[in-house]
DNA sequence: TTCATACTTCGATGCTAACCGAAGCATCGA
DNA sequence: TCGATGCTTCGGTTAGCATCGAAGTATGAA
């Protein structure tokens, strides 16, 4: 008896409030230092050095030494899936840790999802890359087609560097805001690097916030036509 | 500051060894009685009472009164979702609860996934539909198709009965031990339970796993060709 | 009415884990 | 070499919560 997976282990990492407020730190998609997420959740260095050694024996999160510091990242994708369908549930459900404050708009407009766009217009990019055929699949078994390879290579995108690693090129996550799918996987996220890159968009500080510069959204709305 | 979802409060909900179990046994589907569930997770009857308030006041189950029994069942799809996704994510890193029993090749075959069929079978009938254009759709929207409508009407299926209600008709649902999409919805509920009435398989007592009988075996075989 | 079953509530206990102060290690700059 | 910064480890405290015994409520059967 008791067969099948322990969820409790993984609920229990991430049931505490402190690690929680970290771990939706890190879905910020930036590294950050020990003292930084000590900062966020409100505790301590000590404490907050428990609590990530936890989180990474958990296997969460992965950290990188560079100098004197400490950089903690979630460790993979999985990690930031899991934990944007978490939040989904969460916010359905009416679990908020505040009340809906000014910056909510803007994170339900364009939003980092760890390392990918989210929010209304990640899942309008999806919708749009859908309809013009750049990718097909049901389910989460989404590939690109070949007109689609060549639309995104015309954007500067190298798409040998993305196939070559072993991470899936094209993945669907779930949207807390908007409680439907968005385009993760390296292709997501090299769409959003892309965005960043070309100044269309520039993330806000301390916060998962993307915000559009004018000739940002022209280009996106260019780029990413609503089907009719 | 401190904006978005809280997912801590779930977190710890799920994070309780006993309250895990107690979620894990009703993934089977069936709802049980509040002294069923206080011995599978093996404590007393008063601690589960316990448990099971604070899961109905956090939205994870509901409850049912009939005679002097109260038969308690997740609340909704979406818990069962967050589950199976949650068991995922534990399966892939190796969170179990035992070491691998010789229950386990039986369900990664096929098994209930609170209301609908999951596993290797689970996984095979939804690539078959979208192969055979019964269902389409990319992400997370599906949708039945005419010809797909007609086919499960024949099959016996009412689909007034199931567009009806407010829940969606088709879902996908990430199985823990493909790995891959599943068909959940009401849809999915729908077969599982025609497989059932049909006698082509049937649920083993006291575990998620469901039997094909040799017929059943064949039935399936022939509605669910595997794309070639 | 009376007893039995099913479950909840109350109260007390005990254990775990989050927390911080203080001290210890590692890295960098001067 | 020395101090400063960033982080970890250790030890002790505290608070929360899971747990169970005992008593209370509701439903059904005799």
């Amino acid at each position: 008896m008791k067969e099948g997976p322990d969820i409790a282990q993984i609920g229990a990492l991430i049931g505490d409030p402190a690690r929680a407020n970290m771990l939706t730190a890190l879905m910020g998609g930036k590294a950050l230092t020990a003292t930084e997420l000590a900062g966020t959740a409100g505790i301590t260095l000590q404490t907050a050095s428990s609590h990530l050694s936890k989180l990474e024996a958990g296997g969460l999160i992965s950290q990188r030494k560079q100098g004197r510091h400490r950089y903690f990242a979630l460790a993979d994708d999985d990690v930031g899936l899991l934990l944007e369908s978490l939040m989904g549930f969460a916010a359905h459900r009416g679990f908020t840790r505040h009340r809906t404050g000014p910056k909510d708009p803007a994170l339900r407009k364009a939003r980092v999802c760890y390392n990918h766009l989210a929010g209304d217009y990640g899942v309008r990019m999806l919708d749009s890359l859908v309809a013009e055929e750049v990718i097909t699949g049901a389910g989460d078994d989404l590939s690109l087609t070949d007109t689609g390879a060549e639309k995104m290579t015309a954007l500067g995108i190298d798409l040998s560097a993305l196939t070559r690693s072993r991470r899936p090129v094209c993945r669907t996550c779930l949207d807390w805001s908007e409680r439907r799918s968005h385009l993760a996987g390296s292709l997501g996220q090299a769409l959003l690097t892309l965005f960043l890159d070309k100044g269309w968009a520039r993330r806000e500080t301390d916060s998962r916030a993307v915000r559009f510069t004018g000739t940002g959204e022209k280009e996106f709305a260019k780029l990413f036509p609503l089907p009719a």
